[in-house]
DNA sequence: TTGAAAGCGCTAACAT
DNA sequence: ATGTTAGCGCTTTCAA
């Protein structure tokens, strides 16, 4: 690889008055100019960044982002946001962990190695420990859970009122034995739901009955499947996403069931591709995940200046109707 | 930020002990070797990725991934095959450009100052000439079109034959007035796609209609609806992806027709999540596109290393048969 | 076992 | 206008 010293000697100047040239500072004579710019040209010159890195006091930021999984549209369109908040100056290092929180843990355990100046930590599975260790050496935005610690910044969606919001829009659609699919421990946010459903439900002093299933079309689908196999009257359906909320259609179509007029359904996550090509379009609960990400970037950068006063960014979610939900209520 | 000589300063040896020490090489004494480790725990110190990658001979391999949508799950696929290729000692930097070709061309000129060692276009609408540019700088593998270049390896699929395909499935299940939604000029892929569909129906001497349109669901809604009130006869329909093959059966049950029955139809690109949701469960053709990100990765890695023997991998595309195009095939 | 010193490629302050 | 030089933080060879 070419380099200045290179150019240097081939023109006959001095290093510096190549690396003068080559950035557009100071004056340098035309003729010189020319012919160090010919040679570098000629030579493929590209400047060495980790050189520059080091000498340069104003460095090119770099964030690492990790995800558990980039074919998600959640994790895309975060990733969409972070990278729009990068602009031209910030580089965005992706790291996805298909979805095996041990990968997860190692790429947050290795990523200050990596010369980056700050991470993005994209869900909430990884442990607490770990997060207060990363924290010494390096800044960190989490999404979904709160932490009391100095270098930690945290992004969270309110979903028990993203939930609150989508059960009580059943209530007002006149549902009655409404369910609700979801609130498996593994996740905080899906315990999140799982109360907003539960608040609810108290509040119209209606029983809130909770079917733990995980995060997928197949799980919706058999979660659903149970239920009415178990003979519960069901006039509205809440579900933990909008995969689920698929899944659960499916299920109750099977059972000749109309959606919206006998069963009313609503998912969570607004991923527009899906509900807009469900039959019926699917209602659900928007994140605006996108600005999200957005936001993690921009206090990320901020913790990393080491301003930062915000310890905590909390978004609320939006109620999406489409039809699915859509029951005739009886006024 | 601590470095190495404040760690030697305040343990009282040179900075060549506690690097030996940090690095595990060398003989230090347990004495040293503790105190040395306790300083560094404390100061939280972290190696200067820059000064590390200068001072050492193996590097730490960078790769740049320029998408135009990270939310498309094509490209998402895409960059899992890549981070799966990249494994545990390969940094991925990705670059989303938004859908924005000025941007992109952008990113592309200036990775190679970001201390990336070779990049992949996710894509074809970059011009040759850009290519041609920054190959002289950096490896590059590019999708869907093939270079004569030194520095360029190619990753494409046959899409082609994979049209063929599709156009013939339909026209062996019976179908005789087949229309294919696509073909427009500016995606190179859309022409492949579209003389692939030509070569199936001249062999069959049927004749080809196509309705130019984009890759989207709106698009493909609106084409089918212009080709209905044009008042063709339609018993098959073959679109350039799945999107635009939602849109189309949209506008077909709305006037009614029954899918498959009345019209067969497939789509491209057999995105699972879509093609299993719609009703009824959409035929399409099926490309490997994670292994598409490993494979592109890996020449990439042979490229930077020199060992470029390969100039071009051509990916063969499968027919995964569903509901939407099981038309009754009189017999 | 320990340390001095060269060098990676570049920038920038300071001569000349 | 041009060059000299001192770092940036680290690894590594070589000498002590």
């Amino acid at each position: 690889m070419a380099n200045l010293s290179e150019i240097a000697r081939l023109t006959n100047v001095s290093i510096s008055t190549v690396s003068k040239v080559l950035n557009g500072k100071g004056r340098v004579s035309e003729a010189k100019r020319k012919e160090i710019l010919r040679v570098a040209r000629q030579l493929g010159y590209t400047p060495n960044y980790h050189a520059r890195s080091m000498a340069r006091k104003s460095k090119i930021l770099t964030v690492g982002l990790i995800v558990p999984d980039i074919i998600n549209p959640f994790f895309a369109s975060l990733t969409r946001g972070v990278e729009k908040a990068c602009g031209e100056d910030s580089l965005v290092i992706l790291m996805d962990s298909f979805r095996n929180l041990e990968r997860e843990e190692k790429l947050i355990k290795n990523a200050r190695f990596f010369g980056i100046d700050g991470i993005i930590i994209g869900n909430s599975r990884v442990s607490d420990d770990l997060v207060e260790e990363i924290s010494t050496y390096i800044p960190v935005v989490v999404f979904d859970k709160f932490y009391e610690l100095d270098n930690v910044v945290s992004i969270v969606l309110d979903n028990r009122y993203g939930a609150y919001m989508a059960t009580k829009h059943l209530i007002e659609n006149g549902c009655k034995n409404i369910v609700h699919l979801g609130g498996t421990h593994e996740l905080y946010v899906s315990l999140e739901r799982a109360r907003g459903y539960e608040a609810a439900m108290n509040e119209a002093s209606l029983k809130p009955v909770v079917e733990p299933v995980g995060y997928n079309e197949s799980v919706g689908y058999e979660g659903m499947k149970r239920l009415l196999e178990l003979g519960f009257q069901i006039d509205g359906v809440f579900c933990m996403n909008d995969l689920v909320a698929i899944g659960a259609i499916k299920a109750l179509k099977e059972k000749g069931l109309r959606i919206p007029e006998d069963v009313a359904v609503i998912g969570f996550d607004n991923d527009k591709e899906l509900c807009e090509i469900v039959d019926p379009p699917l209602s659900s609960i928007h994140q605006p995940v996108e600005e999200m990400g957005e936001v993690a970037a921009k206090l990320l950068f901020e913790l990393i200046k080491g301003n930062s006063k915000i310890k905590r960014y909390v978004f609320t979610p939006r109620l999406v109707v489409r039809q699915s939900s859509l029951k005739k209520v009886k006024t």
